[in-house]
DNA sequence: CGCGTTTGACCGGCGC
DNA sequence: GCGCCGGTCAAACGCG
């Protein structure tokens, strides 16, 4: 579904807000199960969380009289057409209040499409080798400080609650365990991405001269996603930056499109492989041939770590996702798998330039009216400019 | 003074 | 068991 509107949108990467209005589109009706609903919650949360408590009908009530009944008192004395103006205008009201309560609804539906996910791909998992629980039990014992969020606790059916709490883990590690890793050439310290992050660690990498960074979310507290950001080795205006884990709170818009989207490749190619083939499990990682050398996204599935590699070096977004044809992955893939990874990649390609990414979140912000554009450029590199490319050696 | 980065310590996993 | 290694913690530090 999305990968026309995702072309479309590189397509009319230079042009106006138009086109943006189209990609915002694309991923507005995209409901692959991915988390595309929260797009609408972060840009709209400032305005809109006072509604959002009171939001299941009763708002629905009191905003179609507020709108209505003072108005009313002057359509008595004024032409039709202003009550047929103020009829359309109620009607456009309720329209959008019940917009709102199915994009909620949308929300929770996606959420527990999402748990039923997670289980079906731990159940798979333990299935195909039930050996693995044993250290899955062991590895994720170690570390559960920050818990608190996940919407897909609600599963869970009545069998054994120790069990079931087994499974439910296995699946967060199963989840936990993909990794979504994007290079892109870039000169900054790190690709703006929208979305906020602290500095935890730095070590020096093995066999490398430039130093790793470890990055944790700080849009919410508690959110469990992390980010290594490293520069390539050889190529030094290569950063690879690898993402770790789901946000449990909304999104900037900016970050939204890159978030969701490497997610939802990350769940579509983990179940993937787990259903469909076992040979993908079995090679370590899956290249695109050299001629398309200018958007390739690499599986790495190698037990612990499977990882989705979206390579951004050599190309301009606009051209790649364009020129990019169909047979771009090799047999064991579905098709709608390889729209979830190019979905990925170009959202990637656009998180990775700033203007876009400004744009974009000027123009949603701008059709949403939210009052802040802000989400990306202050977020263009971390405080201090040169603290990443710094070589520390003990 | 609060917050984020720096940086050595620390820790668990893994191979020998 | 030991040492390496990747990853994280947290005290110290610096900045506004
Ligand atoms: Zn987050």
């Amino acid at each position: 579904m999305g990968f026309d509107g995702i072309i479309m949108e590189n397509a009319a990467f230079d042009h106006g807000e138009k086109r943006v209005i189209y990609e915002m589109d694309f991923f507005a009706d995209k409901n692959d199960g991915t988390s595309n609903v929260e797009m609408f919650d972060a840009a709209e949360t400032e305005q809109e969380n006072h509604q959002q408590h009171i939001n299941t009908g009763l708002n629905l009530l009191t905003t179609n009289t507020s709108v209505i009944d003072k108005p009313k008192v002057d359509t008595t004395n004024r032409s039709p057409n202003s009550e047929f103006v103020l009829l359309m205008k109620a009607e456009l009201d309720r329209v959008n209040t019940e917009n709102e309560r199915l994009r909620e609804t949308l929300n929770q539906a996606n959420d527990k499409y999402h748990s039923l996910k997670m289980h079906i791909i731990s159940l798979l998992h333990h299935k195909q080798n039930p050996n693995d629980e044993a250290p899955n039990k062991s590895e994720h014992h170690h570390k559960k400080k920050i818990g608190a969020e996940s919407p897909e606790k609600m599963v869970e059916p009545e069998t054994d609650p120790e069990k079931d709490v087994d499974r439910h883990k296995a699946a967060e590690a199963v989840m936990k365990k993909a990794r979504v890793s994007v290079r892109a050439r870039s000169e900054a310290q790190m690709i703006s991405d929208g979305c906020q992050w602290r500095k935890y660690g730095q070590k020096m990498a093995k066999g490398n001269p430039c130093p790793r960074a470890y990055y944790r979310c700080t849009m919410a507290a508690g959110c469990p996603v992390r980010k290594q950001v490293q520069r390539c080795a050889e190529d030094q205006s290569v950063l690879i930056t690898t993402y770790e884990g789901r946000h449990s709170h909304p999104l900037p818009p900016a970050a939204m499109a890159m978030a969701s989207t490497t997610a939802a490749a990350a769940t579509t190619l983990l179940s993937g492989s787990m259903t469909s083939a076992d040979g993908l499990l079995m090679h370590n990682s899956i290249n695109v041939p050299p001629y398309y050398s200018q958007n390739l996204a690499t599986i790495s599935a190698s037990a612990p770590f499977p990882t989705i590699t979206l390579d951004l070096t050599n190309n301009n977004p606009a051209s790649a996702s364009t020129a990019a044809p169909q047979p771009m992955f090799h047999a064991p893939f579905q098709s709608h798998q390889t729209q979830e990874i190019m979905n990925a990649a170009t959202a990637a390609a656009i998180a990775a330039d700033p203007n876009f990414s400004a744009a974009l979140a000027a123009a949603i912000s701008s059709i949403i009216g939210s009052a802040r554009a802000n989400s990306d450029g202050s977020d263009d590199r971390i405080s201090s400019p040169e603290s990443n490319m710094r070589d520390i050696g003990k």
